[in-house]
DNA sequence: AGCACGCCGACT
DNA sequence: GTCGGCGTGCTC
């Protein structure tokens, strides 16, 4: 057999496809072929799709006839080797493919795919008799316009499918299809005016001011423009029209009267700061000597974690660290959970690097992420500061990856694959590069501890609180030992209200913190004993005052509220336990002169809000903060010294490891808010079983290592540290066909491999896509070995659960967990 | 992700 | 008998 020699590429296109394909290359494009160039390339019938090439291949592939690339997009390659090879790692190792990791990491205004768009057949002149009303009416409008988009079709309709017509119409030969593919990403121009040359004599424009005759407005608005030329040197046509309060029709004069011209540049999106490093703090002794053994650890080992109680002072590291590699030429990756961007950190890391930094996270539109992507490309920005997608980003001389709050959960993205965790994602993309990784925090993960303990991460301690700051007094108030009027649980105790009041007398703020929301969390017949519940997903519905719903905090359904008991009939509720709506009405009925506020995912709802209140409680507008998790997520409070935990009881738990894992995460954090410069403050925790071990480590400052050690040795607790889950999620419009489908898998499994899979009682709805989600966990020792077995089975497992016929339409998603 | 093909139920 | 729904499989 001959072997046919030529150049083929394997191109990534961004679709969740198994494998990639394999186009060939003609002779006109050879030359700017190299990996990480975008192609455009034909796929299906007529769908054209941006795609990046991954290998260049010189054998012509056996199996069948590859196409030819239609186009060649790039000069240079878009994509560096090493992205490549963290998105082909990514791909494997979270089970999902390279497309969709490629639709993950780039912005979207550079994949670009084709869209169809409809051209009039100008060749055939038609009478339209023998068309249906609904295609005279695309043909109509196709006449008088020449091209119509899909979705102007659809417009033209209303109706979802617009294909039978369309289809019509292209036989009829009254039009024809035509697939664009467009570079979505646009320049921001702006337009400049500049005086014209004949009059930067200052002679001639004396003249002309002298000599002006007809339209005072233009001349004022000349006037205004030579003014503001003279203090701000470059005149933007905004500018110039916002300060004179001219129209563009004005200016417009001026310059057709050769006066002034107008010009237009490509301007950045992103407005760009000076580049300085403004570094207005010197290290305490104890953060110089953890920033040496950083950089010790950094020799040998290229991932540290550097575990520092709340306001130990590490951002001020971070800081220090950052310079010294920007002042070496190299790039720095600061990330941080979606959830601690806020404009707190933002500004302070502005304020110390100014145009070095950029910002990269989900809340910038296409454009302004292309640009950033363009400058980090080039090496012109050294330092982002970013969320997890910002792992994606072409670095070209990267350096040190610093994951801040390492242990955070949103590092690890859920829905849309790949399921990656930033944090180890990270990992494994600064290996590739050679460059450090720095994790931060102050409640570590088990899995980082973990990691250190085996050597393999260096492991940097700062226990000393900075600038003198005293670690906080914790009291454990036992709610069951506190006299009460009436019978149940009461959410302000004596203690609580008197130690607020303190606070408030000492012109200092408090912090209430309640892990749920709403008003409270379930309600109960008072006949019966009957609790409403969410008819999907099992779960007590949570009574919200203000918006007068019962709400599944789950899958998020609101439902009206019930006024008729279900099981017994009659109309008797009462609300049982409290939400931060209720705890922030009792407060206010407590203290009434307060300035009360409450953060919840219900107050706060666009990113704006949250800045916003976060800025009135820095500036001490506002006494007491009554809020979840989101109150202690990444900011520092001068002025707090009080922190109230409501209820412990909600987040402890005797029997699940990694639900006290995060209870001690929690704690310690919200305990973390309290105390400043200016003085020790206190934290009161209420709960009714204060033997719980996370207490007692809670109460005495010391480290989730100790705890988690702990339970792993007394073994009474689901999964110890060394383990490492696999989350399958089986999705089916039916719910027993999920549920059969994940047993099947679950059987495969223990008979094949000897895994442990567990899954939940309930599937859970997804009401969007009207869908039934089960899932199972599969439980492995860390052994890479075993863990690509597993992988294998898993997909072997699916092959054969959707082979059989009854479970067609049952999706598989494979998901593993870094623990 | 599209899009074609094919099988089945609801209609002129 | 055909039209059109969706389930299934393929795309270099």
């Amino acid at each position: 057999m001959i072997k046919f020699y030529g150049l083929f590429v394997e191109v990534i296109i961004p679709l969740a496809l198994p494998k990639n394909y394999t186009w060939a290359v003609p002779e006109q494009w050879r030359a700017g072929i190299q990996p990480g160039v975008r192609v455009e390339v034909i796929f299906g019938r007529n769908k054209r799709y941006a795609g990046i090439v991954k290998k260049i291949l010189n054998e012509k592939p056996e199996a069948f006839q590859p196409k030819d690339i239609s186009n060649v997009l790039d000069t240079e390659p878009l994509i560096h080797p090493h992205q490549l090879a963290l998105w082909e790692w990514m791909a494997q190792y979270y089970m999902c493919s390279e497309g969709e990791v490629m639709q993950a990491a780039i912005p979207a205004n550079l994949k670009l795919s084709s869209e169809s768009i409809l051209v009039w057949n100008e060749e055939r002149s038609y009478d339209f008799s023998d068309l249906s009303d609904a295609e005279f009416l695309v043909a109509e409008a196709l006449e008088i316009k020449k091209e119509l988009r899909l979705t102007e079709v659809q417009q033209l309709l209303d109706v979802s499918n617009v294909y039978p017509v369309i289809k019509k119409l292209i036989e009829k030969g009254v039009c024809y299809v035509w697939e664009e593919l467009k570079e979505k990403y646009k320049t921001k121009t702006e337009t400049y005016i500049t005086l014209d040359p004949v009059y930067q004599q200052e002679e001639k424009l004396a003249d002309l001011l002298n000599n002006w005759s007809k339209a005072p407005k233009q001349m004022e608005l000349l006037l205004s423009y030579l003014h503001l030329q003279k203090t701000a040197g470059e005149v933007t046509q905004t500018q110039l029209l916002k300060k004179s309060n001219a129209t563009a029709a004005q200016l417009k004069g001026l310059c057709e009267k050769g006066i002034v011209r107008a010009e237009k540049r490509n301007t950045d999106r992103i407005r760009s700061l000076p580049k300085d490093i403004q570094i207005d703090f010197t290290l305490s002794e104890a953060q110089e000597k953890a920033l040496g053994e950083i950089r010790q650890h950094f020799t040998d080992k290229s991932v540290c974690l550097l575990h520092g109680v709340t306001a130990s002072g590490k951002t001020e590291i971070y800081t220090k660290l950052i310079e010294s590699y920007i002042r070496g030429g190299k790039q720095v990756l600061y990330m941080l959970p979606e959830i601690a961007l806020t404009s707190q950190i933002i500004r302070r890391l502005q304020k110390h690097f100014g145009g070095y930094i950029a910002i990269y996270h989900s809340k910038f539109n296409p454009n302004e992420r292309v640009e950033i992507w363009n400058k980090v490309k080039t090496g012109e920005t050294q330092v982002v500061l970013g969320a997890r997608s910002s792992l994606f980003l072409p670095f070209k001389d990267l350096a040190l990856v610093i994951a801040d709050e390492e242990h955070d959960a949103s590092y690890k993205q859920q829905d849309p694959a790949p399921r990656y965790h930033a944090r180890d994602a990270a990992i494994y993309y600064a290996a590739l590069s050679d460059a450090r990784v720095l994790l931060g925090s102050a409640t570590p993960s088990i899995e980082s501890y973990y990691n250190c303990e085996q050597q393999k991460y260096g492991l940097v301690t700062l226990e000393e609180r900075f600038g003198q700051v005293e670690l906080p007094q914790i009291n454990i108030i036992d709610i069951k030992r506190v006299p009460t009027k009436e019978k149940g649980k009461i959410a302000l105790t004596p203690p609580l209200l008197e130690a607020i009041a303190t606070s408030l007398q000492q012109q200092k703020q408090v912090i209430l913190f309640q892990n749920r929301r709403g008003y409270s969390p379930y309600l109960l017949c008072t006949t019966c004993g009957w609790i409403p519940h969410c008819s999907n997903c099992d779960v007590t519905l949570t009574y919200h005052k203000i918006k007068n719903t019962l709400s599944c905090h789950y899958c998020g359904t609101s439902y009206p509220v019930i006024q008729t008991c279900a099981a017994c009939g009659s109309h008797g509720f009462t609300q049982k336990n409290f939400g931060t709506e209720k705890i922030e009405e009792l407060v206010t009925e407590a203290f009434p002169d307060a300035r009360i506020a409450r953060m919840d995912y219900d107050s706060v709802k666009g990113k704006n809000d949250h800045d916003a209140l976060i800025k009135l409680f820095e500036q001490q507008r506002i006494d007491i903060l009554v809020g979840t998790q989101m109150v202690v997520k990444g900011l520092d409070f001068e002025h707090v010294n009080l922190v109230g935990v409501i209820d412990a009881d909600g987040i402890l738990n005797f029997t699940d490891f990694r639900v006290n894992e995060r209870a001690f995460q929690l704690m310690e954090q919200v305990s973390g808010r309290a105390g400043r410069k200016d003085g020790k403050g206190t934290v009161l925790i209420q709960v009714s079983n204060p033997v719980h071990p996370v207490l007692q480590f809670v109460k005495a400052h010391s480290f989730p290592r100790l705890f988690a050690y702990e339970i792993a040795n007394r073994k009474q607790f689901a999964y110890p540290p060394f383990t490492r889950l696999i989350q399958v999620t089986f999705k089916h419009k039916e719910k027993h066909l999920a549920e059969e489908a994940a047993h099947i898998m679950m059987q495969g499994l223990k008979k094949d491999f000897g895994a442990e899979c567990n899954g939940p009682a309930q599937p859970v709805v997804d009401r969007v896509r009207n869908q039934y989600l089960w899932e199972i966990l599969i439980k492995l020792p860390k052994d890479a070995r075993r863990i690509q077995l597993c992988k294998r089975e898993i997909q072997q497992q699916a092959v054969i659960i959707q082979s059989n016929k009854r479970y067609r339409g049952v999706t598989i998603l494979p998901d593993v967990d870094p623990v």
